[in-house]
DNA sequence: TAACATGTTACGGT
DNA sequence: AACCGTAACATGTT
């Protein structure tokens, strides 16, 4: 269940199969002609944001987990088919729930390396460029959208905003150009250091606000909302975090509580 | 044990 | 056409 660290993870853990050929395919995907990846050569792994990319030559598998996914590598899950089960001379590599699709030709093609925040080619003036186009945005909406902060979820979006201090309800327009700075700044640092707890299964117990009930500085029970049109939750301290507003977005009302009820699913 | 959760896309309606 | 909101999907954890 995977932000952008988790990817790496991923794939280091995959790249011994880097330069091998598939020698079986199988898996419950439906809408993809898997067998084209029997025989071929898996030339090089690589990751942007969330995406795991397998690459052959003239096409590449791209594996999002979405929020369920999982993988597996020489151990499969008893009782599950997985979406796709690359077999290899020194090993299996399978994924299980996950979403695939084929990347026609070259991946610089598709992918625009400087959004990933976790990438060598990570461009935070490119980040801040392309927040400018979306000054009524919500910070809580800014931080997950892909196509700014590639790699960055709900968990990452939540500590981002305590650490720099600012209410994920404060627009990105109302946000001083230096504290824009920080949040852009810390996507990257927050990822890496995720990273880091993720590889000494330390993740959990560093969080300080996501899942929490009490501000870790100021004791204060904390905030949670559904917010933003993706409507995930948001963990933040009154106290600690400062919104920032302008005089467009104050005549609205700011809400904190959930203003309707999910439509959840009829169980058949 | 029902509800939730590290997420995104498809699709129908406007 | 472009934009919007909702449904759909998948599964381990609390």
């Amino acid at each position: 269940m995977p932000e952008g660290p988790t990817l790496i993870m991923l794939a280091e853990e995959a790249a011994r199969f880097r330069g091998k050929t598939v020698r079986q395919v199988s898996g419950n995907a439906k809408t993809l002609d898997l067998q084209r990846m029997r025989g071929r050569r898996l030339r090089r792994i690589r990751t942007w944001g969330k995406h795991l990319l397998l690459e052959f030559a003239g096409f590449s598998l791209r594996v999002h987990l979405m929020l369920f996914g999982s993988w597996r590598i020489d151990a499969r899950k008893p009782g599950r088919t997985p979406t796709v089960r690359l077999n290899f001379d020194n090993g299996e590599l399978e994924f299980y729930a996950s979403s695939l699709k084929y990347v026609e030709g070259e991946l610089d093609d598709t992918y625009d390396w400087a959004g990933d925040v976790l990438s060598d080619a990570w461009d935070p003036a490119k980040a801040r460029r392309k927040l400018k186009k979306q000054p009524d945005e919500i910070v809580a909406d800014a931080l997950l959208d892909q196509d700014v902060f590639a790699g960055v979820g709900n968990i990452i979006k939540n500590e981002v905003l305590y650490r720099i201090g600012v209410d994920p309800r404060s627009t990105v327009g109302a946000l001083p150009p230096r504290k824009l700075g920080e949040m852009i700044r810390e996507a990257r640092q927050y990822s890496f250091d995720f990273l880091a707890w993720r590889r000494e299964f330390a993740l959990k117990r560093n969080l300080l606000v996501h899942r929490r009930a009490n501000c870790p500085a100021c004791g204060a029970p904390l905030q949670r909302a559904e917010l933003g049109h993706r409507r995930r939750w948001a963990y933040w301290c009154a106290r600690d975090q400062e919104l920032f507003t302008t005089e467009k977005s104050r005549s609205k009302p700011i809400q904190t509580e959930k203003p309707k009820p999910k439509v959840r699913k009829k169980t058949r």
